[in-house]
DNA sequence: GCATAAAATGACTGGCCGGTCAGTTCATTG
DNA sequence: CAATGAACTGACCGGCCAGTCATTTTATGC
């Protein structure tokens, strides 16, 4: 129980030194200072650098995860779970600036190369991906989206909030813009069925 | 102009480690060994392995930028344009699994963190962006394309090329699909003006 | 206030790697 | 066949850092 505090406390440094330095560059030294503690207790609680790293990301993302099929859930037809999707991305990385850096900056490491959490990352980002792949799948179905791959559409969205917030490293998508309407009006009318009745979109 | 050749050498064997390994773990000594050298050489040559890297990287980049002028001037309109745009970056992606594989893994550490090319890397990607930007410009105003921010729309289309050869990292997008066409099928539906006459799309 | 355990510490180690430079090889030229 | 210098080499250095563990500090129970 004070166990659970400690590591929560560590995974909370963590997360605000790796998103500072990238995940290479940060140091165990640094990350137990930011906890106020020393990097000897780091290895009381996790097995090692690699393992603070997954964990203080995967805990992000299982919030992710909850919250996005809640909204969803919640939500009268496609076109509002599509766009809920997208606010809850945006939500996170609006208010978890730390966790967007590592995201954004690691996301291709977690990709591409096989260290052991890769398997770890692959499984449960595919899992959300599946999650909005039912969404666009009952869409098709309903007729109001056209037909496609729906696994490969669901994460054309989720990428492209991530793209979006990438850009702002890019210095664009400045204060002015709205992401979330942004990528919905591009998403939404890119995937429907312009044939069918409008239901949600403009 | 040996000098250049041996240049061209290096940054070839460059590619194919940090693509393997990644910039950080990638080491000189591999590199080196890969183009058939000494580490010591890589010196007379490049200042650092930073300098290595980024000459790899924009080697690659200018290509892209001269090619993808080229075959959007050769287009007759802007769907055409735009399908020509994703056409050559989707090449590029095909033709050179090894840029491919570094640019879709660091591409998150050249945005985010402040090295020496991070500026280098911003400013070469915004001139291919605004590249791009011009031919969306163009169709907004002659009313192919709904309204909305050139710069921003351009940059996700490129971003879109990017997040499909990311998915494969992900074990998705497999050989069946075709991603030029699919990236085309949701980008100009996207953003083109439906209640205009179609011109190149479907 | 003592005994015992639990938690935390931080100096230390072993390995790694970017970068250096004194020395070697090789080609060219007179 | 020197003599010259350009190209190349690789052992070495200094610094860094993940991970260890003997020791110290703090908490708990009696």
């Amino acid at each position: 129980m004070l166990a659970e505090f400690r590591q929560a406390e560590i995974l909370a440094a963590a997360r605000r030194v790796f998103s500072k330095r990238g995940y290479e560059a940060a140091t165990l030294d640094e990350i137990a200072a930011a906890a106020g503690l020393a990097k000897g207790t780091l290895y009381l609680y996790f097995d090692n650098k690699e393992a603070i790293f997954w964990e203080a990301v995967r805990e992000r993302l299982l919030g992710l995860r909850r919250r996005a099929r809640e909204v969803m859930a919640q939500a009268p037809d496609v076109p509002a779970r599509l766009r809920a999707a997208i606010a809850v991305r945006c939500e996170l990385m609006r208010t978890d600036a730390e966790f967007m850096r590592i995201y954004l900056t690691e996301f291709g490491h977690l990709c591409a190369h096989p260290t052991r959490f890769r398997k770890n990352f692959r499984e449960l980002y595919l899992e959300m991906a599946h999650d909005l792949a039912a969404v666009v799948e009952q869409g098709m179905r309903e007729g109001a989206l056209r037909p496609g791959p729906p696994l490969e559409t669901a994460l054309m969205l989720a990428l492209m909030v991530r793209d979006v917030f990438t850009s702002r490293f890019l210095g664009l998508f400045e204060e002015q813009s709205d992401p979330e309407q942004f990528i919905f009006d591009l998403f939404w009318r890119g995937v429907r069925n312009h044939a069918a009745p409008a239901a949600g979109g403009s």
